[in-house]
DNA sequence: GGCAGAATCCCTATTTGTAAGGATTGACCG
DNA sequence: CGGTCAATCCTTACAAATAGGGATTCTGCC
């Protein structure tokens, strides 16, 4: 009864790439519309042109300051649900401002069941939990998971080591993670670092 | 003039598999003999058994414990080179112990060129760094970098403080590593704990 | 206008970790 | 048997983080 769904893929792993394709083909319903392995120079009019219902998109095409805003990014320039696709087992926390998410370890079937939820619920905006980190207290953060000493992050925002410190017992507080490991842990499970920065 | 390569794939990712599957239908040169989504019961037997070139494994299938051993167990079950496969942008520590690596990343001409590098030096094992950690050594870093103190780690272990931090000095003088959150994303690159442990 | 939250700053006391030394024991190896 | 190395334990001195208070300023919102 329905016609076909038109999917595109911003992924950057042709591997990947070939397998969803792969699995579509396999299985109708869905089709791939156009594959492209980063957004960049006037990405945005070639995703307002096109006329797609679904867009799978791997975060990690986003450094880290785009992360925290590609979703919005992504609204402001289709209409189409967005489904985020993880390729590691890392997860959820930096996932939640997506309608769906999918990894690559995912059935079929579940791929599939997943992106017909993201068709529906294309509309209503989740948000939650209550206790969300300040854009501060994300910066303070990402120092700390760096490993920097209070007195460094103080001297690289020009504040008092007592700012960072209530800063800390902020972010320990709405987090719950009392340790450096843990907040590390979190840092990278919410895209704010990478573990690119430790190398 | 070359006939193809015979490749077993142990991936748990229908994604990749599938992906995988298309490059080298693509491409030729290898095809793929097989494809586990993990190993288990009598997989040792079905492994010996089958005339395989090339074995591509997600060490993601083997649990912590298991991992440090994923490389010398397979190569007790197989004549096969053996490449691994990440699936995340982590870089190469965990994966020094596999003759090559691959990453869902890579362009095809890339993943080919691997797979002919690794049927090349299928012998030679590289080795290397000089500074191992010890496997006590290794204990104490999983607590550290599970945000464990001092004290909680020497009650863990049965010894003194005094010792663990004794550990913790020549851990950081091995690895050159000197914050938590820098051992805690060695720990991780190195499969040593999981970002599940942090859930 | 008042109220809530974010960001800033400060203090004291206490707990943890780091630096830099030294020392002993036991196992393995040539 | 002597050497090396891992693992253990210890001291002193110092640096850093945490706990638990309090306070000011500014902005946005009802």
């Amino acid at each position: 009864m329905s016609k076909t769904r038109k999917v595109l893929l911003i992924v950057p792993s042709i591997v990947v790439a070939k397998g969803l394709e792969s699995i579509f083909s396999d299985l109708g319903e869905f089709e791939i519309a156009g594959i492209l392995p980063e957004i960049g120079r006037g990405a945005e009019g070639r995703l307002r042109n096109m006329d797609i219902d679904i867009v799978i998109i791997d975060p990690s095409i986003f450094s880290y300051a785009e992360r925290a805003n590609a979703r919005n990014w992504l609204s402001d320039n289709t209409d189409a649900a967005i489904v985020a696709l993880q390729t590691s087992l890392a997860e959820e926390e930096s996932l939640k401002q997506y309608d769906q998410t999918l990894s690559i370890y995912d059935e079929p079937t579940t791929i599939i069941r997943r992106l017909r939820a993201a068709l529906e619920d294309r509309q209503d905006s989740p948000k939650g939990e209550g206790e969300e980190l300040s854009a501060r207290e994300k910066e303070i953060l990402v120092s700390v998971a760096k490993g920097m000493l209070n007195k460094e992050i103080a001297d690289q925002f020009n504040i008092s080591i007592y700012t960072v410190i209530t800063h800390r017992k902020n972010i320990t507080r709405k987090t719950g993670i009392k340790t450096v490991a843990g907040l590390t842990v979190y840092a990278l499970l919410n895209n704010l670092i990478d573990v690119a920065d430790f190398e």
